[in-house]
DNA sequence: AGCATAATTATGCAAATTTCTAATGACAGG
DNA sequence: CCTGTCATTAGAAATTTGCATAATTATGCT
């Protein structure tokens, strides 16, 4: 995790709407949903939802399968946790002290 | 922490030049630095700086205090981590097992 | 009061993002 | 092989965001 690709992630989670599929996609993991149950739940235009899911696959945030003419999709939550990981070090670095029960940053260490 | 605060937070952190800013508050708190050194450091034109200041400062990421005519921001790393335990929750909800270490996310029940 | 400095606000414009309509590609089933 | 469904892509329109210039507010100092 580095500033380039947090900010990648960031950007993704700016979205009202892709933070509302990104919710959905952790509650329904790890199973997942297929595109068209995603625009369903959300009340999306197919179009209008393929358009944040791409964007959503390239930063890493979700993973995408294709089941015959079906496309699943799944959260990342490997990423969120390292996305995590890395706000937590952010914010203590150098403050340890600062930070109210962050106590198990491990990663305070490598910053940027 | 709601959905809404979480998304203005993304939003702020999402800019390349909003993330350098924070970044370089966390590395200089608790003391925190007046505008004019921010854009110093970051080689900023001080009306570009304040736009950015601006919204860090109406999500709630920084903090700031009037000292004479300079005027003092402070990143509010209470937020992060509110932010971060957030994430946590969201990344967790009904599904602890799928989380690497995030034992500790205590607020694993309230979403939305 | 008068002037210099710190910072923000106002305004206009360029660039990026988001959404919509239409069209295209991919697959399953008869 | 043809048709219907799922999903994406292409392109244009609308919205939002970001930045530069200029003007304004606020403060300190003499």
């Amino acid at each position: 995790m580095n500033k380039e690709i947090a900010s990648t992630l960031f950007e993704s989670l700016a979205s009202g709407v892709r933070l509302d599929v990104f919710r959905l996609l952790v509650k329904n993991a790890p199973t997942g949903l297929v595109a068209g149950e995603i625009a369903t739940e959300l009340t999306l235009p197919p179009t209008n939802l393929s358009f944040h899911l791409k964007a959503m696959t390239h930063a890493g945030l979700v993973n995408v399968t294709q089941e015959g003419r079906y496309q699943r999709y799944r959260a990342n939550l490997t990423v969120m946790q390292s996305l995590i990981d890395y706000l937590t070090a952010e914010c203590c670095t150098g403050h340890p002290e600062l930070c109210l029960d962050a106590g198990e940053a491990s990663a305070c260490c490598d910053s940027d």
